[in-house]
DNA sequence: ATGTCGGGTGTTACCCGA
């Protein structure tokens, strides 16, 4: 089996590109974020067409995540046990956001992920996002703890480059999210949990990413970011047998800001 | 220089978010 993430960056505007990665790269399951749109939005119909069944949660133009299955989606869940919400006025009663979905696809647990940006270090965002984290280790570590055996994939952006190899320069992002000690021990408890990073073994760096900003030609310089992750408990980590960052997704007009990230599965 | 992309709207010019 194998099973894909990519943050598409607005579903409507690369729903053809999405489709001839989906062909080209023979994916059985692919987790997706940043959709940009409302579920009555979403190009379903096009991906039943060449075989998949899709499960989408979007609320606006932010955010939105989806699952895309030709191997069965079954027990589709929108957000976490505990997951937080996000309201930037005082006052207002906060809706979930779709940042987080749920589907048991060919045996695997699979969740696509959007973690907060977290924006600046003094936003209150950046918070948020770290409550987020804590929260989804605090489920993961449920999960774990109710069914060791249990095959989980925790997939998507999480807006954190764990180590320093995970950008082009950390000297520019001395000031910056996604490389702060917080957010990476927030990422860390995660896997601490018992989620295992299951492409990295195949894809080693440095130099090695999965995101290159629009701006400031990025990508041409290989100027970029590694916050795209795949990450399995044991049982299945255990069965992971190859993964691949596909840059060529990157390249030419119509592109997402991210690349997708693979892993196979025996 | 945010130099680029998205989607949105009190739409053909700006807003926000990343």
């Amino acid at each position: 089996m194998r099973l894909a993430t990519w943050n598409v960056n607005s579903i409507r505007s690369r729903a053809d590109r999405v489709a001839a990665f989906l062909q080209r790269q023979d994916v059985d399951v692919l987790a997706l974020q940043e959709t940009k749109c409302r579920d009555d939005q979403f190009p379903e119909m096009m991906f039943n067409a060449i075989g998949y069944e899709v499960a989408h949660v979007g609320h606006s133009q932010w955010n939105g995540v989806a699952i895309l299955s030709r191997v069965g989606i079954q027990d589709v869940e929108i957000g976490f046990p505990g997951m937080p919400s996000w309201s930037s006025k005082e006052g207002l009663d906060p809706t979930p956001e779709a940042r987080a979905l749920g589907a048991t696809c060919g045996g695997v647990r699979v969740w696509s992920l959007y973690v907060p940006n977290g924006r600046t270090l003094a936003d209150p965002h950046l918070q948020y996002k770290l409550q987020w984290l804590e929260a989804l280790r605090a489920a993961g570590a449920d999960w774990l703890a109710k069914d060791p055996a249990t095959q989980i994939a925790l997939v998507g952006d999480w807006n954190i480059a764990p180590e320093n190899d995970d950008v082009w320069d950390i000297t520019v992002f001395s000031h910056s999210t996604h490389v702060s000690p917080p957010e990476r021990a927030a990422f860390r408890g995660v896997v601490e949990a018992g989620f295992a990073d299951v492409v990295r073994p195949y894809t080693p760096g440095p130099g090695v990413f999965t995101y290159w900003d629009y701006t400031q030609l990025r990508f041409p310089r290989r100027e970029g970011m590694r916050i795209d992750f795949i990450l399995g408990s044991p049982a299945l980590a255990a069965r992971a047998t190859g993964a691949l960052i596909d840059r060529e997704e990157r390249k030419g007009k119509g592109a997402s800001d991210h690349a997708p990230v693979i892993v196979e599965l025996d």
